[in-house]
Parts: structure tokens; sequence; C-alpha cells
DNA sequence: AATGAATGAGTATTCATTCAT
DNA sequence: CATGAATGAATACTCATTCAT
């Protein structure tokens, strides 16, 4: 009645555990990157050619799953935000980067909060930013009065902007708002 | 309680139309603005007490009734800019305001460009403001070097982080943008 | 890809709309009479022949079509109720016919009571039962302590243990019980 | 957060058998006490701290599981039955008592008979049931004529109408029965 | 031309059951 | 024999779009 039935696929065993977990963590990051932060579950899970169950399994909500996927963003820019001598440029040019290949990075760092586990990643944002906001200005590179808040502030703007942005034009899109806000930052 | 049923509304007839019209710009205007430009369609047509169908008569996809809708508040702003002796500083508030009240605002004057018919929306406002801009360069409110361009990105930084704030927080999300955003303007 | 894909059902028009509801009504009444009140929704789209999201139009959730779809069962038994010189008994036997042809009778009238509307079919029954509980009291055909709460539990405890019994089973065990039953009614 | 993997418990191997059978059916009884039959099974495993692997090897179905978990149960009732002297009365306030404990006790006794394992579990009630009622029946405490299966059926009335209630009403809907009852047992 | 009902595809989520290790 | 991960079917619900009247 059905005519052909797809195979199921097979069972991997729970050897294929950390794998899965990897492949939804990849998958993750490119659909939420494509689609945002509301991509269907069921796409991440086709992509990462895993169960639904699987996929809720091993991240029981949407949220949880972003975090996973975006905490090695996170990661990075702690671990870059950490190097010494690092600029505060150099760290924004980061954090522009992922922006521009993960759409959700924005819905994740500056959601609307109605998730307290997304207030912890603004958070470490923010500590990852002190430090070399300090140094830049000390160095000069930024004037006395920035705050913490100001640079977020100009991060969510240009990264909300640029989410909205069609993929193509991200870059451009990026380029052009620190063109401007680079007068936000200077002395 | 499940005897009486709903009385279907009458049928107004063709004579209906322009305030069929008029209704579902009204409506799409609120819940564009409380939902954001995702809102469902049926929303819409509900608040305007019309049915499902006329909407798609007048309106045969979202981006036309967006357009519609906001084309008031473009009407607005072009209204405000050609009043002779307006500042850009005066155009920039409302235009702000209007952000705040209609979320989808950013949606559409800095829509991913899928759609050509945004684009002219998007033409609307840039020739809107180039006028008072020109205006403000020569009074000396705002840096000589500013463009149309910078302007309008600048608007659409702010529109998008305050789109994505949850609504208590928008007026202050858009104070904040601003604040910084000066720097971006002044001389 | 999918291979024959079955045809879209033709749309029938408004005009379809009292039928599909009595269809609705109607499925649901064999749905939940066979499966219980918990059986899925779908199974009663199904059942109709009628799309799922007109069975969601109809009825907003679970308990608006069951509460239709008891609707006439109720109002049979306060039709038979109010007729004069009907006797307890024959009330009763109509409550447990339908008790038998509906499994989900029971879940109906005897709810956890989750949901107020729920509870106001159960003040229907109790309403219905007062009158001819009266003239049997007054008839002695029952003792006279009974009271109307002795008379509703009496109807539940029977239905809810006809609903636990395999259909085949179920007018039996409604004999059964009232035949034990009666030494609670009567003087 | 992310990081923290939580230890697979260790495999404790063969030796764990009876200890994981015990766990399953401790965790049984409560699970199913506080959801009823159709639980989760996975629960139920996860209660008991073992595998849902395991968890089917020892009880391949549902049924199994709850027979088991029911065992304990109808062997106290057993116990109590055999105890010389027990009174009629002594013997059904115990098994009230488990029913408003266990809620899916009576979908266990009371099952639809899809299950002949099931019917054997009527039979013990049945038969534990048989001499503390001949014992009453002699000492005129319950009336002559009064039968095995009208007694089990009282029980059905009373305990398939408590599965039904919310918790918290289920002892005084136990008490109400009985008193309602009561009058199908004396003489 | 207006109406609103009909339709089903799409998405989230749960859970029984199987199976590699 | 234990473990728990993998799988996908099942179900609830929403909404864009079409269409008879």
């Amino acid at each position: 009645m059905t005519g052909a039935r797809r195979e199921r696929r097979e069972n991997r065993g729970p050897s294929a555990a950390p794998a899965n977990r990897r492949a939804l963590i990849a998958a993750a990051r490119e659909v939420f990157g494509e689609q945002g932060f509301d991509a269907p579950l069921s796409a991440v899970a086709k992509r990462a050619g895993v169960g639904q169950g699987s996929l809720y399994r091993h991240f029981p909500d949407r949220v949880s799953l972003a975090l996973a996927a975006f905490d090695d963003n996170m990661g990075e820019i702690e671990e870059l935000a950490a190097r010494p001598g690092v600029t505060l440029q150099a760290l924004l040019a980061r954090i522009t980067e992922q922006t521009i290949e993960s759409v959700a990075f924005v819905d994740i760092v500056y959601a609307g909060a109605d998730d307290p586990r997304l207030d912890a990643v603004t958070a470490r944002l923010r500590v990852a930013l002190a430090e070399p906001l300090r140094a830049a200005r000390k160095a000069g590179t930024v004037r006395r009065s920035l705050r913490t808040s100001d640079v977020e502030l100009a991060i969510g703007m240009m990264a909300s902007l640029v989410a909205k942005s069609p993929p193509a034009d991200r870059e451009r899109t990026a380029k052009a708002c620190w063109s401007l806000l680079d007068r936000v930052l200077r002395p």
C-alpha cells in the first residue's frame, strides 16, 4: 500500500553516541547558521543523519542544542580573549566572522532572555570582552569612556543586522556596520 | 452553548471592498506590530473582521499586505521629511517610534531583499532621508561626510536590535542605540 | 519519490460545514465510544472523512469535541427525565445503555474535573436525576434516605467498571452491577 | 555544563540480575501506582536505575512487569486472607488501601481480560476472598446469598471509580463507595 | 466580490522497542 | 547478562492556501 518503504536506518549502537552528538552539534551549527535559531529541529536531525529521538535524548530542548552548538564558538572567543596581547579589534573581528557564519549567534547572545541559560552566554561574552577592552583603553585605541555594555550593544546591532541580511550580503553588511561603529569605539 | 451557532458574518458585497481593505491594513499594522512580520495571516483576517479569502484577494501574499500596512508609516515619514525645517533628528525620532511600535518595520525596510518590492520601500526611506540629511550637514549638526547609506545603516542596526528585544525593553534599547550612534552622526 | 500520492480530498466548500460538524460528532461518538476519551483526535478526523484542520476549527480542543459528542446523550437523558411519569429505573437504564455504547461517557461525566465544562455535565446529570429520584422516593420504589449523590456514585461505579470491560462483556457487566446496586437503591 | 558527561552506569554484570529485578519491581510499583498502568516503561527503568534493555529482558512486556509488581500485593492479600480469624471487612479494607496507593491495581485485577495472565490474578483474588466470605456469611455479618462474584464486582466498581478520581479525592471516594456498597454486603 | 470552511503539510514531542557493545 | 543509545511511528496542533457558495 505504501509502496517502496525506505529502509530503517541501521542501529549503530551506543558507541555511535559521541559521533551522533558531534554530528548533531555540527548539523545544528549548519542549520541554525543557515536558517536561524527557529529552524526546525527535524532538519537538524535529518542533516545529522540521526533519528529524532536521538536528538531529543542528547538535547532535550532547542536551547540546549543551541548552547552546545555555540559552546565552541564561545570557547574560541574566550580563548582568543585570554591570549596575551590580543586586541579588541581582533576579538571583534572573530565575533563578526562567527556572526556571519552563523546567523543564530545573535539569537543566542541577544536572546529575549527568556532563558537564563542564554543569559549565561551573554555573561561569558561580557567577561571575555572586559580585559581586551581595558587594554585597548589603556593603549588608547579606543576612547576612555567606552564601557563593556557599549561594546556589547555595538556587537548586538551589527549582529542583528547581519542576521537579517541575505547570506551573500552578510560580509559586506558587517564591514559597513563596523566602519560606522568605528566612530563609536575610537577615541 | 453548543447549540448557539455563531452567525456567519453577513456578506456585505462588493461595496465592502474598500472598507475591508482598510480594515485589513489596520489589522495588519496591529498584528505585525505585536507579533512581527511572521505573524499568522489568519490573525490579521480575524482582527480585521474579514474573511480569509478577502485577505488573499486584496493582498495575494504576505509582502503585499505588509507593504500596504507600512505604506502609511512611510507616508508619514515622507510627509515629515518634506516639511520645511524638519531636522534629521526629528525624522530619526519618528522612525524610531515606529520601530518600537511595530517590530515588523525593520523586516519591511531591511528585508533580506528577497523581494524587489521591499527594495522600493528602502528606496523611499532613502529618498526621504536625503534632504533632511543635507540640511543637517549644512547646519553642522552632523558630520559633512555622513552619507544617506550611513544613516540607513544606523537605522537598520538600531531597528533590528530593537526588534529583537522584548517589548518592555524596546524603548530603552532604542535610546541606548542612539546614544552610541550619536557618535556616528555628529561632526 | 513518494510514489503514488493519494488524491487530496476535494474541497466541498463551506456548505459542507454542518455536515462536517455532524460527521465529526458522529465519528467522535464512535471513536470515543470504542477507544475511550483518550483516543487520538486524528482518528476522529479520519473516521469523519474530514481534514485535521476542520476538526480543530469546529472543536478547538478534545473537551469541546467530547462535549458536543455527548451533548445529545445528555439531552436525551434530560428529555427522558423531564417526561412526566418517567421512573428512576428507566432513567438509569438509559444511562446504562449510553455507557455501554460509549465508553467515554464516564470520562466525561466523572472526569477528574480538570475542566469546568465537564463539571457542568455532571451538574446536568445531577439535575436530571433529581425529580425522578424524588418521585421514586415518594412512590416507595427506592429508600427514603437515598440522595442524588448516592445515585450519582452508583452510576459512576457502574460506568467506570463497564468502561474497563471489553466491549463484548459490557452489557453483562452492567447488568451484574445493577443487580448488586439494586440493594443500594431499594427501600 | 555541556562538558560534564554523565557517567554510564557501571555494568554490574550478571550478578546484578536479581537486584535489578527487585529494583524494577519496586520501581514499577511506584510508577504504576502514581501514573497508572499506562505509565511509560522508560520511567520504570529510570526509577529503577536500570537500563531499558534489562527491563525488557526481565519483563518482555508491560503485563509481565505489572504482574510481578502486583504479585506482592496479591501475596499480601492472600496472606491476610489465610490468617485465621480475619474478617472479610479487614480484607476489603486492605484491598481498598492498595487501590488507593496504586491506581493500576484495578487495571491488573479488572483488566479487559485481553491477557490470560491477568485472569489468573483475578482468580487469585477470588480464591483469597472465598474463605473469609464463607466465614462472614456464617457469622452473619454479610447476607447469606452473597457470592464471591458479588464481592469481586463490588471491589471492581469501587476500584475503578477510585482509579478515576484525582489522587487527593481517592480516599474520600473509596469511603463513599463502601458506604453505599455496605448495603450490598450486609444481611 | 465576500465569506469562512476545508485541506493537509509541517513541526514538536513522546515512547515502545531493538540492538551494538 | 547489563547498558543505554538509536530508531521512527504516533500524536497534537498550527497555519498557508484554496475554493464552493
